[in-house]
DNA sequence: AGGTATTTTGA
DNA sequence: CAAAATACC
């Protein structure tokens, strides 16, 4: 059947060759700037805008919060691409069947994307790839995600680094990132062929937004999604909070963050542009950060560059323990516990706060990712990964690479991980930084009529105390779950086999 | 990118 | 004597 094509393609482009056309297929790329892959696609000649929802294959089918991102941030492009005069061609399936046809249909003879890093998926672009160009049509696959791609960046002997520090400062001895690309000026919109009317889909048919119940009221309050939303995010960020940053960022009481998290998820905004719109912020004056609070910023972007640098080199990320000494760890199975952590009832008013936060706007500061985290898999002994299923389907910026290389971070079994010791004590972290409460205050507004003093620790309240802030402990709030000090010791009880001096170093 | 007990420092 | 540095987990 193919080769049956293929001839027949030779032939027709012999004797009345058509005029050259492309496709672009967009997927985690959702920008029209800086997407070196459809600036390819458009300076070729009139080109097809697809995307395809593909939700049956071997790929991680997304999370709640992120097919919402993904309705939002599709409906952003095709109103972009509307203003230029392009239409977004949207479909559902599987690409290895979708994608061959359509090119088939129409005649393009280039197809370009932007590259994937997932395991699945980049399976199946190598597939894709094989296939078209097998039946004569030209492929070109671009970087649109990273500064640097995976395989850049090595050790001397040529290994795969598995230390930040190390990896960001050989990172950036690779070079400058690229100048981003501006978005096409004009672009020639290709047509969908009648004949493959009926596989587009309708934005509303994609069906990614929930309907019964609506849990996205407080995603809609927080967020813009698309490129102009990135951009805005981006702008306030360096006019602002940028300033700062390396003691801001750890407040969750502030918004002192970028918050481009989801915006970077999707694609419609890259890290060139991050880069490159930072330093020249600071060159030209319009942001007064100092230089360490730039780097620190510019350091984030490598820790995202770092986590897919893991995921390349271990696609197995987000399922297997990095440091296999782990497989052995004794995890407790405890539903109750672990569903009182996903509503926010532990009893803990930092942790509460943050799974709440999670739980209304589909994100959460860092900081306290890092408590929630660490408190599930350390107070509670529960294995890292129900924490990463749970982030991957309530998280907007839910990341292959972000999310996996993150939990197992704070786990201890991951690369350059935390020290099996640390633990944090979610009572320290909140006094430290969310020292007034307001974020606790924010979040669990039922304890809001506590004290400073009290407001991280409610169960240290007397009964006059609790009375005047309206708190029946272990009615309107709960208990503790877990006694800090007993969970502190058991979790170092199960760490230590993890560290015996006859394990494999 | 910690916590906690202990020691040291300095107002 | 409280805060800061240190040692150890």
């Amino acid at each position: 059947m193919r080769a049956l094509s293929q001839a027949a393609r030779v032939t027709e482009h012999h004797a009345n060759p058509m005029p050259a056309s492309s496709l672009h297929w967009f997927r985690d790329d959702l920008r029209l700037a800086d997407n070196p892959a459809l600036s390819a696609a458009v300076a070729h000649g009139p080109t097809l805008f697809l995307y395809i929802l593909d939700e049956g294959g071997s790929r991680r089918p997304l999370g709640g919060a992120s097919r919402w991102w993904l309705s939002r941030s599709l409906a952003a492009l095709a109103s972009a691409l509307e203003a230029k005069g392009s239409e977004l061609v949207l479909m559902r399936g599987d690409p290895a069947a979708i994608l061959p046809r359509v090119v088939e249909t129409s005649g393009v003879d280039l197809v370009t994307w932007s590259r994937r890093y997932d395991a699945p998926s980049m399976a199946l672009d190598s597939r894709l790839k094989a296939d078209l160009t097998a039946a004569g049509t030209r492929v070109e696959s671009f970087n649109a995600a990273l500064l640097n791609e995976p395989w850049q960046v090595a050790t001397k002997t040529g290994d795969p680094m598995k230390v930040f520090t190390p990896y960001w400062r050989a990172a950036r001895a690779v070079g400058e990132p690229a100048a981003p690309m501006p978005a096409p000026r004009r672009m020639a919109s290709l047509p969908l062929p009648a004949a493959l009317a009926a596989m587009a889909v309708s934005h509303a048919e994609l069906a990614l937004e929930p309907t019964r119940p609506d849990w996205a009221g407080g995603l809609r309050e927080t967020w813009t999604p698309g490129e102009a939303g990135a951009a805005a995010r981006l702008s306030e960020f360096l006019a602002g909070p940028l300033d700062g940053y390396g003691e801001g960022r750890d407040r969750p009481d502030r918004v002192a963050t970028s918050r481009l998290s989801p915006h970077l998820r999707f694609g419609e905004i890259g890290p060139r542009q991050i880069w490159h719109a930072t330093r020249s912020a600071i060159e030209s004056g319009d942001a007064s950060a100092g230089s360490s609070d730039v780097e620190k910023f510019l350091s984030e972007v490598g820790w995202r560059e770092f986590s897919y640098h893991l995921l390349f080199y271990n696609p197995d990320l987000a399922t297997e323990n990095f440091n296999r000494r782990f497989d052995a760890f004794p995890w407790r199975r405890d539903e109750p516990a672990l569903e009182r952590w996903q509503r926010g009832l532990t009893g803990y008013p930092i942790v509460d706060a943050g799974l709440r936060e999670l739980w209304t706007t589909g994100w959460m500061h860092n900081r306290v990712r890092m408590i929630t985290a660490s408190f599930l898999i350390k107070h509670l002994l529960i294995d890292w990964r129900q924490g990463e299923d749970w982030f991957w389907d309530t998280l907007v910026d839910a990341d292959p690479a972000n999310n996996a290389a993150g939990w197992q971070w704070v786990a201890g079994s991951g690369a350059d991980a935390s020290p099996y010791y640390r633990i944090f004590n979610p009572v320290t972290q909140g006094l430290k930084f969310d020292t007034a409460g307001r974020y606790v205050r924010r979040w669990v507004p039922e304890i809001a009529g506590l004290d400073d003093s009290l407001i991280h620790e409610p169960w240290k309240a007397d009964a006059g105390a609790l009375r005047r802030a309206g708190i029946a402990l272990g009615e309107t709030y709960p208990r503790p779950i877990v006694d800090l000090d007993l969970g502190r010791k058991r979790a170092l009880d199960a760490l230590a086999m993890t560290r015996s001096e006859d394990a494999p170093g």
